[in-house]
DNA sequence: GCCGTTTTCGGCCCGACTGTTTTCAGTCG
């Protein structure tokens, strides 16, 4: 059983208990749980194999002995049965803004409402507005709500938030009005899928912020529209809020609507050991009520003797401790980045000249790209055959005289065939500067066959990179069986480099495995996968996953001068 | 249900907003 789907079952067990008006506090462990699988960088199993599923923080006898029963019976009976306290279309109420356990008890037990279609009869019956505490108003609300939720389908890419996003800031501004601005929020921390936009802005007037945001061009509705705070939807349904807040506040505000939440609650639980207390107006000291920081988000974290945390290490994963300590990772910049290790041209599916790409490259300021073209067996993607490679290569080698120094390497995706053999033989691969190997069919195989046919390629010695490990496309497919616990370990016995691909919907690795690999002793190759020119700006995002897993500019492959990196290649 | 440089028991982040209420509960981020 995957750690993903025991994190499932806790999510809906905390639910289930809210809804039933448990101790909230047994509901926040069960939550808390449900993070720390989430972000596990290991399969639960291997922990569990260990005996060490009570050295995890966070679970403690009650969970790890419910993961054991899941893990050996493939069933949970305390689950099983409260499910059977509780209609099961319950739950989904809690998805409506304004719903929650509360009001989702109530409906069921004085209504007998079961699920959402039940609801939005009662509502427009005008069954709820006679129940205690529940209004006019709140029944507009939930009628609206229900449509909400018809809507939106959950997370957006962060690929689509960003420059939405950048789009937004740019016009505000533009305004003499606006003093400073600033994402917030999981943009701020650049996670792979997004909720809401969040902007903070420091104004004298706040109120000619508000009407030219709420009057932007990309606004289809507006949701409220106050004097600090205004939320709109853009779109189909993706909400962006914008809230002013003083100067003096800025700070403050920036870090307590940067999330996440569970760093937050971490960082308070730390002030409140020392007798401080904060809020997203400052730092303040509980005896005296004296504000000690709040301008600069420094100085939140100098307040509680912390360095500056970066916001994509916000997600409490040990990042407070390690700021304690004195021992965070001094993150990889945009600015390190040399080259980009995964373009293709028109050779394959791209569609852009090989001059093309690396011109653009070299307008970015990179030294190098390399041309990974698809390999012969992937018809659909106009893969090459040996003869078009060998052609290609000399076509490489024209343009690198052309614009000497810069480099083109010449290189290849190659496909990793089902039994693990590679598309091409090993006389073609050792003309290549560079080989990445990956998998683009045979998605389904179980987890030992598809872990060993890509242990399989990665021991082939011409073979540099393994590119998207996972396979995964955010929104689309699920990531296919392998382990990668065993791929890092293979990774670094047989010398390969894993790729962080920097395409907005994989981000694969992600930045838990790409965590894990830089403790396994693995390096990290970036590539935007570009088919198109305009493509290689996406490096941005993978720069971000990276950071969001840690790594440092001795992680990755591309911070490499090109001397550097080509003695790297040819060590292999 | 978890956890311990105050504790193996008694705590567990913090404030705004809303709608329904005369003082607050529920929801949200």
């Amino acid at each position: 059983m995957r750690n993903s789907e025991i994190a499932l079952t806790f999510s809906e067990i905390a639910d289930i208990l809210e809804i039933k008006g448990e101790n909230p506090f047994r509901v926040r462990a069960y939550q808390k749980a449900v993070r720390v699988l989430e972000n596990l960088p290991e399969e639960i199993e291997a922990i569990h194999q260990k005996g060490e599923l009570e050295g995890i923080q966070g679970v403690g006898e009650g969970i790890a002995r419910k993961i054991e029963e899941l893990l050996t019976t493939g069933k949970l009976q305390y689950y099983e049965d409260l499910k059977k306290s509780v209609p099961p279309g319950l739950i989904e109420l809690l998805g409506i803004p304004e719903v929650g356990p509360k009001t989702a008890s109530l409906f069921y037990k004085k209504l007998g409402i079961k699920n959402i279609k039940d609801l939005e009869k009662a509502v427009k019956l005008h069954r709820i507005k006679d129940l205690a505490g529940i209004g006019e108003k709140t029944e507009e609300n939930i009628l609206r709500g229900i449509e909400f939720l018809k809507r939106k389908h959950g997370r957006m890419l962060l690929g689509k938030a960003y420059p939405l996003a950048q789009s937004i800031i740019g016009a505000l501004k533009k305004l003499p009005e606006v003093d400073r601005i600033s994402p917030a929020g999981s943009l701020r921390r650049m996670k792979e899928t997004i909720g809401d936009i969040d902007i903070l802005v420091t104004s004298r007037k706040p109120a000619k912020v508000m009407e030219v945001f709420i009057s932007l061009p990309q606004v289809t509705g507006v949701l409220a529209s106050g004097e600090t705070k205004s939320s709109v939807i853009m779109g189909e349904g993706l909400q962006v809020d914008v809230r002013v807040v003083k100067p003096d506040s800025f700070g403050a505000a920036l870090q307590y609507f940067t999330g996440s939440k569970p760093h937050n609650i971490k960082l308070r639980e730390l002030a409140n050991k020392r007798g401080l207390k904060i809020n997203e107006y400052g730092v303040f000291r509980i005896k005296s009520g004296k504000k000690v920081a709040g301008k600069e988000e420094e100085d939140v974290y100098a307040a509680l003797d912390l360095p500056y945390i970066p916001p994509e290490l916000r997600e409490e994963r040990g990042e407070i401790e390690a700021g304690q300590e004195g021992s965070l990772p001094e993150l990889v910049e945009l600015k390190s980045i040399k080259g980009d290790l995964h373009v293709h041209s028109k050779w394959s599916d791209g569609s852009g000249t090989i001059l093309e790409m690396a011109e653009a490259a070299r307008k970015l300021k990179y030294r190098y790209i390399a041309i990974c073209d698809h390999s012969k067996s992937l018809g659909v993607a106009g893969g090459l055959s040996e003869g078009d490679l060998k052609r290609q290569i000399a076509e490489i080698k024209k343009v690198n005289e052309k614009l000497h120094p810069f480099r083109v390497l010449a290189g290849s995706e190659v496909d990793i065939h089902s039994d693990g053999r590679l598309d091409f033989e090993d006389d073609i691969l050792r003309e290549l500067d560079i080989v990445i190997a990956s998998i683009h069919t045979g998605f389904k195989q179980d987890r030992k066959t598809i872990t060993n046919r890509i242990i399989k390629a990665m021991e082939n010695k011409f073979v540099h990179v393994l590119a998207h490990p996972t396979g995964r496309l955010l929104h689309e497919r699920e990531p296919y069986q392998v382990d990668m616990e065993i791929i890092i370990k293979e990774a670094k016995r047989t010398g390969t480099f894993l790729e962080l691909n920097a395409f907005p919907n994989r981000l694969d690795l992600n930045d838990v495995h790409c965590r894990r690999a830089r403790e396994g002793g693995v390096m990290i190759s970036l590539g935007t996968d570009s088919h198109h020119k305009m493509q290689l700006e996406a490096m941005h995002y993978g720069v971000a996953t990276a950071r969001r897993g840690w790594l440092e500019n001795k992680d990755i492959l591309n911070t490499l001068s090109l001397k550097d990196l080509l003695k790297k290649l040819k060590r292999r």
